[in-house]
DNA sequence: AATCTATTTGACAGCGCTGTCAGCTTGCTG
DNA sequence: CAGCAAGCTGACAGCGCTGTCAAATAGATT
């Protein structure tokens, strides 16, 4: 098909370099025990016929495929997967690494013979496994009897013998909350996430716990399910503000639902932040370029699937790197969707 | 690595149904030749044993890799590149291909050694490009000279032995400038795309046709180019709306760049679409979430990156599959970012 | 039944690389 | 300078599959 590639072979490089192929193999693999001289040769005959190993054979022959697999959530939300996506192949790249995706619809009744299909036809070596892929047993449980190392970027508790990602989410949603508590609002709405995410809970918590640390009462009422989509926001956010009480201010578990909910107000003739504070999560895209731009929560995504992907291409070399002893960092940002209350 | 993987060979499926590997092999492969007997024969026992073909094995033998290249550009805007992985991997996947990502950070110097280490080293087969990547010469050129087949997704001219997956940009283009003129207005801003996009010409290629067509002189001043970025977008119509006689309506070669000329018309205190109305292209995810809703033209991503993979690895296995003989349709959609003029 | 042709099947040689292990060089040590 | 360990290098056997080509079988024809 392509007769003009591949066509330089080890052999070539043997030939060109005076040795064996099998000192080329050493040289190019980085392995030991190469005389300096010899392996500048090699180098040199390498560069002059644009070598490039056969990954085919290297697998064959190896047994290291060098590909990890990547399985998402094919949802809407894309944002976040971007930055996994961009985090994760900056590494793998450099690294000598193929990255293979692997969407799934969620929910799917079939996940384990998905996943099963993918490992070992795409022959991948390693996994990783963003939210909320991570968060489900049936996924880590099946990738742990199938002995696939795998990367969870996921706030659940951290397996000590595993690589997990963590962030402070439940912090951050403290953080958060206390703003708004500060800026004065004591009816605090809150739109919680998709329940199978296991972020969703560490940012109630969060709230929870700021409301409670600084004696504001709970109001069961004021908390409403929502499904980190716009439109679960947009409904949530409706119900709270039709209430004969409405809050002063809504933290939504991330912007899209934020963004939703900034669009139910709007529909009500409410403005933002002047008649009622929202507050989302994740600092996507377009949270800054909605109107109000969107007070939220940042996390180091990138950073976090780069450090996912990294621990599990050491893993798979057998360096047994350890993981980042704190989690990861979220960050408070403060835009012009929420504002102090004004006592009416 | 993985014990318990891979174990069963071509050899012990053959032993399994009494037969040569060979002719496990012509049944795997769905080759002629095989007495249906024995094909059944040959199924069952892939079947009980759970055989699953060796990749590499496969690939270092018969030379096909089933691997295919999508290179695109690394940029901000990842609604289209969304659309794009799915609609591929959609058909890859069943197809029994694999999809590669290949980010490229434009512009980049190096780009020609960059495509040609990804397209050897990654041994794959055929290329998707997605804008703007069709729309780079030496991208395509490269690829020619390399003898890759190659899908582009873009609208330039098409090439009748090259696969090209065109849509209908310059006629949305004119059918949205002749709505705004239909509804009053005659002065008309338009932000253009970046220009090394193929579409960016299409699109103001429409607009001034349509002023042509209906009568509307073109103005140079109420032109602006943009890089179908928000901020490019947000400064261009600053520029348009601070002229002595700024436009009554403003058409956005995206929905980034009219998400950005929302957002300076606000900061000026206009009333979109009391006082100005602005109509983007695209139809990304937040088109419909922002305030107010975008009225803008959304194309079949997804189905164009399917038709783009199916006639790729159609003509990858030799089948010459002829090209959908029109382009695809776009599609305008109102929404309530325009409105029609009310004489002052 | 014998002959011929078309169809079906199998033996075997690679594909390009890495792992194993044996053999050859060094550079010391005594 | 012999003797030896440590450092280098190379020969060769696979890895699991497909392509080639020859052999076996079935079916058609006389």
């Amino acid at each position: 098909m392509n007769p003009e590639r591949a066509k330089v072979t080890i052999f070539d490089v043997a030939e060109h370099a005076g040795v064996s192929i099998k000192t080329v193999s050493r040289v190019v693999n980085n392995e030991p025990n190469v005389r300096e001289n010899t392996r500048e040769r090699v180098m040199l005959a390498v560069r002059e016929l644009r070598y490039q190993p056969n990954a085919a054979a290297r697998e064959l022959s190896g047994k290291r495929s060098r590909i990890i697999g990547l399985i998402y959530e094919n949802a809407e939300e894309f944002s976040y997967l971007n930055d996994v996506f961009n985090g994760a192949l900056g590494i793998c790249e450099p690294a000598g690494y193929s990255l293979l995706l692997r969407p799934l619809t969620l929910p799917d009744p079939e996940i384990i013979d998905h996943i099963r299909q993918f490992a070992t036809n795409a022959r991948v070596e390693g996994i990783v496994l963003p939210a909320p892929m991570g968060d489900l047993p049936e996924v880590s449980g099946l990738l742990r009897e199938m002995r696939i190392p795998f990367a969870a970027i996921t706030p659940r508790e951290p397996d000590p013998d595993e690589i997990n990602i963590l962030c402070n989410d439940e912090a951050a949603s403290h953080a958060l909350t206390e703003l708004l508590i500060h800026q004065g609002h004591d009816a605090i709405g809150f739109i919680k996430g998709h329940p199978d995410h296991g972020a969703s809970h560490k940012r109630f918590a969060g709230y929870r716990r700021a409301l409670k640390q600084h004696g504001v009462a709970y109001a069961p009422r004021l908390v409403r399910q929502g499904y980190f989509d716009f439109e679960s926001g947009r409904i949530a956010a409706g119900r709270m503000l039709d209430l004969p009480d409405p809050p002063s201010a809504v933290l939504a578990s991330n912007d899209d639902m934020a963004a939703g909910a900034i669009f139910a107000a709007r529909k009500r003739g409410l403005n933002v932040p002047g008649e009622l504070s929202i507050a989302g999560f994740d600092d996507t895209r377009f949270s800054s370029r909605i109107w109000p731009p969107l007070t939220t929560v940042r996390q180091p995504i990138a950073q976090m699937a780069e450090t996912a992907a990294a621990l599990l291409i050491d893993k798979l070399n057998g360096h047994s790197t350890e993981a980042p002893d704190a989690p990861f960092e979220c960050e408070v940002v403060i835009r012009e969707s929420t504002a102090p209350l004004h006592p009416a």
